[in-house]
RNA sequence: GCCGAUGUAGCUCAAUUGGCAGAGCAAUGCUCUUGUAAAGCAUGGGUUAUGGGUUCGAGUCCCAUCAUCGGCUCCA
C-alpha cells in the first residue's frame, strides 16, 4: 500500500502540498540508499541486494549477506555501520553523477545476473506486478526497466535521484539501526538484513530530528507509566500481562464511566460474560478456523475443552439468541468492557500498546439491514465525540476490505456479501464526507472494517479504535429476528470499540498528554502542601473537604520542606497543588499552584472546590 | 515466531587487560519548622535476569533459557 503519511504524519511539513515523492528530500534519501548499497557491496562483495526505498524520515536498504564458514547467516555488526557510514561520506564527497538509462529486459537480466532478488523484481516488472514501492503497474503503460548508476554502483531503479552524490548533505545523514526484514514482507521468505538510515537537508535538520527522537523517548508510555506508577509488568506474571497499579486503575475506571455515560446516551445496554467458553462456541464463531493462531491453547476438564476468549462477540451473539427477538427491539446494542486474551507472538509485544490480556470497550449492534447506515453513522459520530473530549486530532480512518485471493482462508467464503457490505460502508463514508483511505486485504475474517489509526510516541502506527461489519457470524449462529411481516430475518452485526482497549487507550493517552492528564483523568487531582507542621491539620481538613466533594485529593504530611513537596507533586504531574501556611489558615484560603507553574494566591477554599469540581464534571481539558 | 542488541540496588548509571560490586536519586531513622521544582546527618538495601561451563579467581569469557529494546511479520 502506498503510505498515506509518507511525509510526517502531522507536524513539521508546512509545504505538504507537494507529494513526498516529488520533493528534493525524497531524492536525497533515495540517493543515500544507493550510496549505502555501494558501501555495503565494497565491504561484503558477495552481498545480494534486495530493495532500498526512501521512507518517512530516511531510507533503508535490504541485503542478503549469505552465510559464513559455519553455514550461519551473516549479519551486520554495529561496527559495520560506522564503517559503512564513513565510506558513504567519502562517496558523497567524491560527487559522482547519477546516470539514468533505460534497458531492455535482456540487458537488465544480464546486468543483474548474480542478483537473484533483482531478477525476481525484473520478472515482476515484466508481469506488471506491484513494484518495490507497492504500486500497481498501470495496465495500459508499457513496461519500462531503468537503472541508475553512480561511480561503480548500478541499481535497478525508477528514480528519481539527485544529480550527483555531492547533493546529498554529507552532515545530514546518519545510519540508525540494523534489523531483520523478510524479503517482500512475507514471513515465509528468507530474512534479509536491513540497515535503516536517516537523511535531512542539513546538519541542523538532522540534529533537530535526533532531538525530536530524544523528546519522544521522554513521553514514551513505558517510561511515564513507570514514573507515574500507572502499570507494571512482572516476569513471573508473564510477558504482555500488565498489572494496573492504583493510578492506572483510576484512569481505567474513569474511562469506563465515560463509556457507560456515552453508551447509555446512545441506547446501549450493558451485559457481562465469562472469560472462557467451550471449544464448540469458538468453532461456531469461526475463531478456531480463522483465528486459532492468536488464541491461548485449550484447557481440558472432564473431557471438555475450554478456550479463554480472544473476543467477546460469540458470547454477545448467544445473548442475542437467548430468546426470540422482534424487529421492534432492534437495533439491539450490547456493550461490555470485556476482558480478552490473545496469544500475540513474543516479538510483537510492546509496552501497553500490544499485550496479551486486554479489556475492550466492546459492543455489538444487531441491526436490520435497512437501519445499517444510521447505526454505522451513529458509531462514527460516537468516535468523533470521544476524540473531541480527548483532543485527538491526529488520526486516520482506514477502511479495510477483503481480497478475493483470501476467500476461504483469511476471510469467510461469501464473495457477494463481501461486495455488498463493503459498498454499504463506502457509501456511508462518502455520503457523509468522512475522510478515509481504503486498504484492500486488511479486513477482519468476518467482514470489512473501519480502523482509526494513531501513532505512538516512537512513531509506530497502531489501530486505536475499530468498527467492523459482520455478516458471517449472524449466519453461523443462525441469528434471526421476527420482522414486521412475521418472517425470520437475519440481522447485520456491527462490532465497535471506539475507546479501544484499556491497555492501548491508556498507553496512547499517556503519550498523547505526555503524562499531563486533564483533571478528570488525573489519578491524583489535588495535593495539599502544608508549609510547616502547624498547618497539617488545616491541610488535612481541606483534603477531606475535597474528598467529600468527590475529588481525588491528598495532603502531603511528609517530613520534606515545602519546596521539595512541590517538586514531588510536579514530577507526578498532579494538576493542582494547594500550598497552605499561616496566611491561608487565617483567611480560610489556599494558594493554588497549577501544574503549569501558574499561581493564584489567597483563593477562598469554596472557590477552589467549585473550580475543581466543575473541571471534573465537564471533563474539561483546561487546567 | 524471525534478525540484531541489551540485562548490575526501587530508578538512572559506574566498576581498567578476568582480581575485595560502587555512586546519585528513592526508602528508613533522627535533626531542622521552613512561602511555590531538591534542607542536613545517619542507616539499610545485591546469589550482578536464571541455569550450566571455562578459570586459582567471572558482573566481565563460553553455552542454554527467560525478559526487555530496535526492526520484520502480525494486531485492539
Amino acid at each position: 500500500m502506498s503510505n498515506p503519511n509518507a511525509g510526517q504524519p502531522g507536524e513539521g511539513q508546512a509545504e505538504a502540498f507537494v507529494p513526498y515523492e516529488e520533493t528534493e528530500l525524497y531524492r536525497i534519501r533515495h540517493s543515500a540508499a544507493h550510496v549505502m548499497a555501494q558501501a555495503v557491496l565494497e565491504l561484503y562483495p558477495e552481498a545480494k541486494l534486495a530493495i532500498g526505498p526512501p521512507i518517512e524520515n530516511g531510507f533503508y536498504y535490504d541485503f542478503d549477506l549469505g552465510t559464513d564458514e559455519n553455514g550461519n547467516p551473516r549479519t551486520f555488526t554495529p561496527e559495520d555501520l560506522e564503517k559503512i557510514e564513513q565510506r558513504m561520506k567519502e562517496i558523497i564527497r567524491a560527487d559522482y553523477p547519477f546516470e539514468y538509462r533505460v534497458v531492455d529486459a535482456e540487458e537488465a537480466k544480464r546486468l543483474f545476473a548474480n542478483q537473484p532478488y533483482k531478477q525476481e523484481l525484473i520478472e515482476g516488472l515484466l508481469k506488471g506486478e506491484a513494484d518495490e514501492y507497492g504500486e500497481e503497474a498501470d495496465d495500459e503503460a508499457e513496461v519500462v526497466i531503468s537503472t541508475y548508476k553512480h561511480d561503480t554502483f548500478e541499481d535497478l531503479c525508477r528514480g528519481p535521484h539527485v544529480k550527483s552524490t555531492g547533493e546529498i548533505p554529507v552532515d545530514g545523514i546518519k545510519l540508525m539501526s540494523v534489523a531483520g526484514a523478510y524479503w517482500r514482507g512475507d514471513e515465509n521468505n528468507p530474512m534479509l538484513q536491513r540497515i535503516y538510515g536517516t537523511a535531512w537537508p542539513s546538519k541542523s535538520a538532522l540534529e533537530q530530528y535526533l532531538q525530536m527522537l530524544e523528546e519522544a523517548r521522554e513521553r514514551d508510555h513505558r517510561k511515564l507509566g513507570r514514573e507515574l506508577e500507572i502499570f507494571t509488568f512482572d516476569e513471573e506474571v508473564g510477558p504482555g500481562l500488565p498489572l494496573w497499579l492504583p493510578n492506572g486503575a483510576v484512569i481505567a475506571e474513569e474511562l469506563e464511566n465515560l463509556a457507560k455515560e456515552m453508551e447509555r446516551k446512545h441506547g446501549y445496554v450493558r451485559v457481562r460474560t465469562p472469560h472462557l467458553a467451550k471449544e464448540d462456541l469458538f468453532y461456531h464463531s469461526g475463531h478456531l478456523p480463522y483465528y486459532a493462531g492468536s488464541m491461548y491453547p485449550p484447557m481440558e476438564m472432564e473431557g471438555t475443552r475450554y478456550y479463554v476468549k480472544p473476543m467477546n462477540c460469540p458470547m454477545h451473539h448467544k445473548i442475542f439468541a437467548a430468546r426470540q427477538r422482534s424487529y421492534r427491539e432492534l437495533p439491539l446494542r450490547l456493550a461490555e468492557y470485556g476482558t480478552c486474551y490473545r496469544y500475540e507472538k513474543s516479538g510483537e509485544l510492546f509496552g501497553l500498546m500490544r499485550v496479551r490480556s486486554m479489556q475492550m470497550n466492546d459492543a455489538h449492534i444487531y441491526t436490520p439491514v435497512d437501519l445499517f447506515e444510521q447505526e454505522f453513522l451513529d458509531v462514527i459520530n460516537m468516535y468523533l465525540e470521544y476524540f473531541q473530549i480527548f483532543n485527538i486530532d491526529r488520526y486516520m480512518m482506514r477502511f479495510s476490505t477483503h481480497h478475493r485471493k483470501g476467500l476461504g482462508k483469511k476471510y469467510v467464503n461469501k464473495p457477494e456479501l463481501w461486495q455488498r457490505t463493503e459498498q454499504m460502508v463506502r457509501d456511508v463514508l462518502v455520503k457523509n464526507n468522512i475522510p478515509f483511505v481504503e486498504v484492500p486485504d486488511e479486513a477482519a475474517f468476518y467482514g470489512p472494517k473501519i480502523d482509526v489509526q494513531i501513532w505512538s510516541a516512537t512513531g509506530r502506527e497502531f489501530t486505536l479504535a475499530t468498527n467492523q461489519v459482520d455478516f458471517a457470524q449472524p449466519a453461523s449462529f443462525n441469528l434471526t429476528f421476527v420482522n414486521s411481516e412475521g418472517e425470520d430475518e437475519m440481522p447485520l452485526v456491527l462490532h465497535r470499540a471506539p475507546l479501544s482497549t484499556h491497555e492501548r487507550m491508556i498507553g496512547f493517552l499517556i503519550e498523547h498528554y505526555a503524562g499531563n492528564f486533564p483533571v478528570w483523568l488525573a489519578p491524583e487531582q489535588v495535593r495539599v502542601i502544608p508549609i510547616t507542621d502547624q498547618h497539617r491539620e488545616y491541610a488535612v481538613n481541606i483534603a477531606d473537604r475535597l474528598f467529600k466533594a468527590g475529588v481525588r485529593a491528598e495532603a502531603d504530611l511528609g517530613p520534606d520542606r515545602m519546596g521539595n513537596k512541590i517538586r514531588q507533586a510536579q514530577l507526578k504531574k498532579v494538576p493542582y497543588m494547594l500550598v497552605v501556611g499561616d496566611r491561608e489558615m487565617e483567611a480560610g484560603t489556599v494558594s493554588l499552584r497549577k501544574r503549569d507553574g501558574t499561581q493564584i494566591n489567597a483563593m477562598p477554599v469554596d472557590e477552589f472546590v467549585a473550580l475543581v469540581t466543575e473541571r471534573i464534571a465537564t471533563r474539561s481539558p483546561e487546567l
